[in-house]
DNA sequence: GTGGTCTAGACCACG
DNA sequence: GTGGTCTAGACCACA
């Protein structure tokens, strides 16, 4: 199985579909040029209806991750090896990571293990390991 | 002004309240004790109906950050000295992490670069700086 | 009728509508994952605002006994065969039993006569009658 | 010092201290007779206002606590050993521990932990042993 | 058709 | 003056 849903998630399901097939991409089970499942097929396989894997595509398209074309269907654009992101996307992420360390911070989660966790995370993903030309 | 909001995100409002105001606590601007303003009040300093303002209060009372008085409004219940996260709640907060983390490698930010930022951040938090007697 | 309610209570009618769901849930009325009515339609039979029986299923959630679904709506989320309680609740929980006992035995019930009721009450509801495996 | 507050609780101060000397009636700490603190000296050894401290002791009257006069001030007027309950009032109080039993159920605690919890309760309070002529 | 969000205004409880 | 409750109605997001 692809993804795995928790329909009783208060995140919307198509944003679910949207961030397993990112988390997919980033560890490298999803490489540039990848196929994805057809949107009918995918919600069959999900049990939901395939209009909401439209939206999850169409999301994904929007973002930049996707392509999709009526004959091949939607297949990955980008992976960690696709090259810079675009000026001004990363001080936007910046201020949703900000947003996430600061309510763990609160909590009582330690400085160093919140360094240590995303660490953790992104040995998780199959990251370049050098710098790109 | 306390709080910046955008009204054209689609973010919701309360939830944006919520955000800046877990931040202010991140990063010591909201001491544990200090007062929030009265819903009311706040509610017009934003141009915002006041009922918007209570639901984020009772969003950050829920998730443990103010607690709520009759007589003394809202005040901040935690602050990054309060004492460690509760069992179970880093896993959960990993997950989310993930996602996040996931999002930045694919649309291109180098590991370095994500680290850095997540280092960044942290520092701009008023974080105690070594272990808890 | 799933619920009667007195409108002239000093107990809000939120509270009521959770309180009457609760021993709903208690008796056997409603099972792990019976569906509850939509807000709008048991306000409507109600003879009250939905925004108020929002409120109620809002505290349900909160409290862990629904979980709330865009497309199916509320359904149960525990019912007495579910598990152990949480650590600490039982101790939480003694403090209100105290309260209303010493209401009950100052007045003038005998301690006998308590007893008795709080069996009748717990016979009444659909418990398991032996330890959990 | 007789009464310990949460300022911070959801529950209102003067319920807290109608909760507290009902249950100080309960135990045997104020018996039949018993001078009450005035409301002026009680608002001010817990740091409250002496109306809230009123209202609290106007709850307690109307609910056969108390008696109120003028120059001997507030005095117990009923505790363990001081005869029946009015007509109807059991099956009032019924209603009020079915909810709450209810919810211990639903949230996990074997009945038998419920009853023993509430035999528990009973001990701690000076009850008369045998039935009442 | 469901719940979620936001606005608006009235009245009450609390302290 | 503070938060809490309830009503009312509009519009949107989700599935």
């Amino acid at each position: 199985m692809l993804l795995t849903l928790d329909l009783d998630s208060e995140v919307p399901i198509y944003q679910q579909i949207r961030d397993r097939i990112v988390e997919a991409i980033a560890d490298g089970a999803l490489a540039e040029g990848s196929a994805l499942p057809s949107t009918r097929h995918l919600g069959a396989d999900l049990g939901i209806n395939f209009h909401t894997v439209n939206k999850a595509y169409d999301l994904l398209r929007n973002q930049g991750f996707i392509r999709i074309n009526r004959k091949t269907g939607a297949v990955v654009r980008r992976d960690t090896t696709s090259g810079p992101a675009e000026d001004g996307y990363a001080d936007e992420w910046q201020e949703r990571l900000r947003t996430l360390l600061a309510e763990a911070v609160v909590l009582g989660l330690e400085p160093r293990e919140v360094t240590g966790r995303c660490e953790t995370v992104l040995g998780s993903f199959a990251v370049k390991s050098g710098t790109r030309p």
